[in-house]
RNA sequence: GGCGCGGUAGCCAAGUGGCAAGGCAAUGGUCUGCAAAGCCAUUAUCGGCGGUUCGAUUCCGCCUCGCGCCUCCA
């Protein structure tokens, strides 16, 4: 399976929401290898303009951004492509693509400019069913400073422009267009038909149509097998946008408290193809379900069984695996696979509080969990760990192991001697510095940050 | 205006022509020294109106509401 996909300095949902899904590690079908390339646009109009402005190259200017991405991919899980690459690293593959097109008359010269000339590609608009016919030449050209054949056409290679970067090549001097660059790239590093390409809905058009436009036009082959558009976010029902105040960044959100597990939770849980509605209720309700999971986790790990195994119970775990597989089979939706993880956790709980389950039942429940958190990565708890490496704000501050382990100690004595008002009081006292205590039936306590 | 997506319990959300998954929250119960965790119980005439059908939340039509794209914005 070889993957595209286009990426954005600001924003890593769409790589949850669909890439990010770490299909990769999941791999359930031996045969299916997982080949992904992710495309770092890092070079614009506006990045090269700003770049110029601050008397920067573009490799410079736009460092922080890429690093504040994969700062961000982290903190979410977020596995690493096969290969992540920069637009300026491939100018030499979008010429040579635009020359190939030139060679089959899809291009035309405009004042220094190359343009696509969509007249020559009947297929346009296959993928996001625009019916060009509807629109007319005039109709809204006043702000384009360029002179096109036909208002639908677009730049391929844009002529420079005083003072700002560009690049000296046998297509002449100038800049690459916006969409020549996932073309040219997709081509070198997975061939010229791939089998997924992914990437935010609102790219649909014109950004893939116009790739597949230049893609096909040269090769004559179909360019992507699936493309995986995932649905925006709404923010507390609202579009997300600065000037309403309801854009958050991760840092955000993390320095507001919020774990990257849960945020994570809050975007995988959605199918990628629905509307995601972010709000901090919808944040705080994945923070708990992520706490089941963590819970029946630790449950298994430290419980104490007997021995043997439950009769049925590896059939039902087999299920579960079962379903959690049909569910991401059905186009990714998470939402049917959650359903078959949090069944089996409410069975095996039963099990476990009747006393049938056994241990030998455990290596079983635990590898089906492991299975799930190569997709999911939300049961293993890194949080802290995570915001403490990437520096983002949030990070605990809280008493280290050895506190906590002092004082829980101290606790159990004052229980032993029947001294609840001393363990209470430790256990408030942890409590309100993120610590809850919890007492076990067997008389052995856990404790866990919350 | 054109094209597209969606409206399912307090919240998030799956799904199917035939008794409506799952999660969160709430209330009551169980357990506990008290808690927590777990478990049990309770909570939906599936946006509205028509049509097709023995039967529709699921198919069709109309309406309504929300969102997106048609402006190099994920």
């Amino acid at each position: 399976m070889r993957i595209s996909s286009t990426k954005s300095g600001r924003s890593a949902h769409v790589h949850v929401r669909a890439d990010g899904l770490r299909l990769r590690a999941y791999r359930k079908l031996p045969h299916l290898c997982v080949y992904h390339v992710m495309n770092l646009t890092d070079v614009d109009d506006r990045i090269i303009a700003h770049a110029a402005a601050a008397g920067m190259s573009i490799r410079d200017y736009t460092a922080k951004f890429v690093q504040a991405f994969f700062d961000d991919c982290k903190a979410l899980s977020i596995e690493a492509p096969e290969h992540w690459i920069r637009a300026t690293d491939h100018i030499e593959e979008m010429v040579k693509l635009i020359l190939r097109l030139q060679q089959k008359s899809f291009t035309y010269p405009g004042e220094g400019s190359i343009y696509y000339r969509i007249a020559k590609f009947p297929e346009y608009g296959k993928l996001s069913k625009i019916d060009l016919t509807g629109i007319q030449a005039g109709a809204r050209v006043d702000n384009d400073r360029y002179e096109k054949e036909s208002v639908r056409d677009f730049a391929l290679w844009k002529a420079p422009k005083p003072g700002e970067h560009f690049w000296e090549t046998a297509i002449g001097p100038g800049r690459p267009g916006w969409h020549i660059e996932c073309s040219a790239m997709a081509m070198k590093y997975l061939g010229e038909t791939l089998d997924i390409h992914t990437g935010g809905i609102d790219l649909a058009f014109p950004h893939h149509e116009n790739e597949i436009a230049q893609s096909e036009g040269a090769t004559g082959k179909l360019f992507v097998r699936y493309w995986l558009h995932a649905e925006h976010l709404l923010v507390e029902g609202e579009k997300m946008s600065k000037s309403q105040g309801n854009f958050f960044t991760l840092r955000d959100l993390f320095a507001k408290g919020y774990k990257p597990s849960a945020l994570r939770f809050a975007l995988a849980s959605v199918p990628y193809r629905k509307q995601l509605n972010f709000t901090f209720d919808g944040l705080q309700q994945a923070a708990s379900s992520v706490e089941r999971l963590r819970n029946f986790a630790d449950r298994l790990q430290r419980g104490k069984f007997p021995t043997g195994q439950q009769e049925g119970m590896a059939a039902r775990i087999a299920k579960a695996a079962e379903e959690f597989d049909a569910g991401l089979s059905d186009d990714l939706n998470t939402a049917r696979a959650l359903a078959a993880v949090f069944d089996l956790v409410r069975e095996a709980n039963i099990a476990v509080d009747k006393g049938g389950f056994r241990q030998g039942d455990v290596p079983a429940v635990l590898e089906f969990l492991t299975t799930f958190d190569k997709v999911f990565a939300v049961v293993e708890d890194n949080d802290s760990e995570k915001l403490r490496t990437l520096g983002y704000g949030g990070a605990e501050s809280g008493p280290g192991d050895e506190e906590i382990d002092r004082l829980v100690a101290e606790r159990n004595s004052a229980k032993k001697k029947r001294d609840f008002a001393t363990a209470d009081r430790i256990r408030k006292e942890l409590a309100d510095r993120g610590i809850i205590i919890e007492d076990a039936k067997d008389g052995s306590v856990r404790w866990k940050r919350k």
